[in-house]
RNA sequence: GCCGGGAUGGAGAAAUCUGGUAAACUCGAUGGUCUCAAACACCAUUGCCUGAAAGGGCUUGCGGGUUCGAAUCCCGCUCCCGGCACCA
């Protein structure tokens, strides 16, 4: 069109104007009750360990999208936004650089929220807070205290994932693949008395619930519900001479146990201690316990090393067979599942055979398959598949489908044991032995035991003289601060001492979208009328590296706030979109590897409309990303240029006078009103689904078609500028600066961010009739 | 081993739910207009084979099936990605 282009879209003077608005006003503040149909968006709220990087640009591109699209289809929006302040990779950053973690991280969110006011996200600056301010910790104190009351917070001595760099315990979910999930150091096994929160008590529900989890990706729910683990058996009784209690195992397998020709139990079992006991052998027990704590987690779970036992000398008593059978202790059987014993079937079970041939231990076959007949000398493998059962009594013949269950309730009328579920998840270990995080409020006292702080007495600030390094091994940087940690019991009024742990991060993270809803209140969480108007978050957004951490932990606590009554839904997010991962050379962004694009270099070059639409259009939101190795430059190819197309467009329409045939239509004006009716079909229906690469693909096409009629001597002044308008609306969501100056340059005195979806004629938006 | 997701041009992708012209849109590449020149912008070509062209043939990881018609639905494979894994 106008070749010279003497005039250029200046995107730094347009945004910076807007953006100087928009924060002075805070425009898209929410009310604490809406009156009509509401969405509430929220978010993952981020971690300040920097200024935002590319992954933040992404998330909140989508969101912000999402959000502009909700309002201007006439819902009530709250999207608010705060910080995860607290944690530990601020922590050590700070120790870096050798200052207070308050200082870096409040450094840090400064730098965050400049950058978000530039890209311009749509959020309720109104209700912002920080995790790290007792205004909000205070009530992850609460919240430990009414778990605390019903049994659900509780102290135990465990063998907890120990991080030897960071030196504090984490939780089973911070353990991937072995390793330290934020440094990546191998984790070893320490003995130590932590807090666990029971998560376990709702593994029914957290599996049976993931029913309501409609807007949630298979992939997300399979990793939870692999995490969970839920298995269905039996538990079984087996007695020993000498004791009273018979000894219970958890099996899958209960038709196995006329198998069954060895008994394990985990070393570290306290009943280890007891079958030992006057045996000779507790020297043999104590350097065989330690040949075992030694591995890291990663070596003590190797598919490849050899099982390693040790025979206790005594027997127990098979209860169908009625013959007594050796007992062991073995490595690979694991203290904190089902009951940390074993009937061993190695028939049956690969790793029970593996174990019988190095210790030569009887095989016994109990269930053969269809075609074949085993034999227990001369099997190589354990054989796991269905047949019907042998040597076992008046069970014989009977074929694998129902044998499980017909054993089991046997066993029940026998009094020999009972049906039983067992979960792979374990309790949520929340100690923490790190500076950085909400205090735990109890206080241990000589006299009265663990005592929890009164509430009249919360919160337990976290004291600002302490000696925040890590201190020796199993000692918290809180145990420095002498004046804070030495108190006055609550309950006797004697000298006690503070719990000198914290808590760890995810906690806060676990119920932090309920506190924007009342972000002041002082004398409660969250006032629960106002979470009803508000819940459940209609679309939640963030990283799917949470699938087992955040995402677990949070419905854990959702149930729980809802069994107390402070709010109604089982399940805080109903849907959740992941973004994908954005990587260059398909590696993780970092500026040690040199692979990093700087979101503030975009906005400088090319502008934050470019770059939240350069985001959006890469592909479905879900998707990985690799961002080409030109960097930057890619944006200004791909969206910038297109940008400055539009813009011209918009330009060439305000600048077209007033004639007084605008209003007839030709061939030529009905072919491209029918091509933008259509788009705003199309466009809408892309938008309910987030599928915003097309949504750019179809508007692409809609300013190709809009050009084609000018560049053929197309100039009614009507049908341009019902094209120009429309365009702008529909990408107002994706790209608010730019669509908001052009909407002004047309002559309106409103935002465009106020006004109402474009509707379409279902008439002209009808596909032609193809006859076949 | 168990569970889940996926495979379409040189690249990102679209069409998959709801079977109907495969490759929209964009990048890259090639040629052109403009320019002293470059950049920008604009125009054209660009799945593969064949052909001077018109045209013809082939094509959605592999093999079958259903159907007038399959990238799409069904069955059986292969490979890739992710998670779990000594969980009894």
């Amino acid at each position: 069109m106008d070749r010279q282009r003497e005039r250029e879209y200046d995107f730094t003077e347009v945004e910076e104007r807007w953006k100087k608005e928009w924060v002075a006003t805070n425009p898209w503040a929410a009310p604490d009750f809406p009156t009509g149909p509401k969405r509430y968006l929220v978010t993952m709220f981020p971690y300040p360990s920097g200024d935002l990087h590319m992954g933040h640009v992404e998330v909140f591109s989508i969101h912000d999208t999402i959000a502009r699209y909700s309002r201007m289809q006439g819902f009530e929006v709250l999207n608010p936004i705060g910080w995860d302040a607290f944690g530990l990779p601020a922590e050590n950053a700070a120790i870096k650089r050798n200052i207070n973690p308050k200082t870096w991280t409040y450094d840090n969110i400064a730098k965050h929220r400049a950058s978000m006011e530039r890209l311009g996200i749509s959020f309720d600056w109104d209700r912002v807070f920080l995790t790290c301010e007792p205004t909000f910790y205070r009530w992850n104190q609460w919240l430990f205290l009414q778990l605390y009351e019903r049994g659900l917070a509780y102290r135990k001595a465990a063998a907890a994932n120990w991080c030897p760099k960071d030196k504090t315990v984490l939780a089973n979910e911070q353990v991937i693949a072995g390793r330290c999930e934020l440094c990546d150091t191998p984790v070893v096994k320490k003995w130590l008395t932590q807090w666990f929160f029971k998560i376990t008590d709702y593994a029914d529900r957290l599996l049976d619930d993931m029913e309501i989890l409609t807007g949630w990706t298979e992939r997300i729910k399979n990793l939870q519900r692999n995490w969970i683990g839920r298995s269905y058996g039996a538990e079984v009784n087996f007695s020993i001479e000498g004791r009273v209690e018979p000894i219970r195992v958890y099996t899958t397998r209960p038709d196995t146990l006329w198998g069954a020709t060895f008994f394990v139990v985990a070393p570290e079992h306290p009943l280890a201690d007891e079958l030992i006991a006057g045996t000779g052998k507790e020297s043999e027990l104590e350097a065989f316990r330690e040949q075992v704590g030694r591995l890291t987690e990663i070596d003590r779970t190797s598919t490849e090393r050899e099982k390693k036992g040790m025979f206790t000398g005594k027997h127990v008593i098979n209860p169908v067979t009625g013959e007594p059978i050796p007992v062991w202790l073995a490595d690979y059987v694991l203290m904190d599942y089902g009951t940390g014993a074993i009937m061993a079937v190695p028939a049956h079970d690969q790793r029970d055979f593996e174990f019988a041939r190095s210790y030569d231990l009887p095989v016994k076959v109990v269930i053969q398959p269809p075609n074949e007949t085993l034999d227990g000398d001369t099997m190589t493998e354990a054989y796991a598949g269905e047949g019907s059962m042998v040597n076992s009594g008046e069970f014989d013949g009977t074929s694998t489908d129902v044998s499980v269950e017909k054993v089991t309730q046997w066993l029940e009328a026998q009094n020999l044991g009972s049906a039983a579920t067992n979960f792979r998840l374990r309790d949520w270990l929340i100690s923490r032995q790190r500076y950085w995080g909400t205090p735990i409020p109890i206080v241990y006292c000589d006299e009265c035991g663990e005592v929890p702080v009164p509430d009249d007495q919360l919160p337990v600030e976290l004291p600002e003289q302490v000696d925040f390094t890590p201190q020796d091994e199993g000692v918290a940087p809180l145990a420095t601060a002498h004046e804070w940690v030495n108190v006055a019991c609550p309950r006797c009024g004697k000298p006690a001492k503070r719990e000198t742990d914290t808590m760890d991060t995810f906690v806060d993270s676990s119920w932090y979208y309920h506190r924007y809803l009342d972000v002041h209140n002082e004398s409660a969480p969250f006032d629960p009328e106002k979470d009803r108007a508000w819940m459940p978050v209609d679309q939640y957004t963030g990283g799917g590296e949470h699938a087992v951490l955040h995402l677990i932990y949070t419905r854990f606590i959702q149930k729980f706030l809802m069994d107390i009554g402070m709010t109604e839904d089982p399940e805080p997010f109903p849907a959740l979109l992941n973004q994908g991962v954005i990587t260059m050379g398909g590696k993780r962004m970092s500026k040690s590897r040199g692979n990093v694009v700087e979101p503030v270099e975009a906005f400088e070059r090319y502008g934050a409309d470019a770059l939240r639409l350069y985001m959006l259009f890469s592909g479905p939101p879900e998707a990985p990303f690799d961002w080409p190795d030109e960097g930057v430059r890619s944006i200004g190819r791909v969206t910038a240029p297109w940008l400055q197309r539009v813009w011209r467009l918009c330009e060439d329409v305000a600048d077209m006078p007033v004639a007084p045939d605008d209003a007839t239509r030709g061939p030529a004006e009905l072919a491209l009103r029918k091509f933008l009716h259509r788009t705003i079909k199309v466009a809408t229906r892309d938008y309910e689904n987030f599928s915003f690469n097309t949504i750019v693909a179809r508007l692409q096409e809609l300013v190709n078609e809009a050009y084609r009629y000018r560049a053929v001597g197309g100039n009614n002044r009507g049908i341009l500028l019902e094209v120009v308008e429309s365009l702008l609306l529909l990408l107002a969501p994706m790209t608010p600066y730019l669509t908001e100056e052009e909407w002004r340059r047309l002559g309106h005195d409103e935002s465009i961010h106020d006004q109402s979806w474009p509707e379409y004629d279902p008439t002209l938006a009808a596909e032609d009739e193809v006859t076949l």
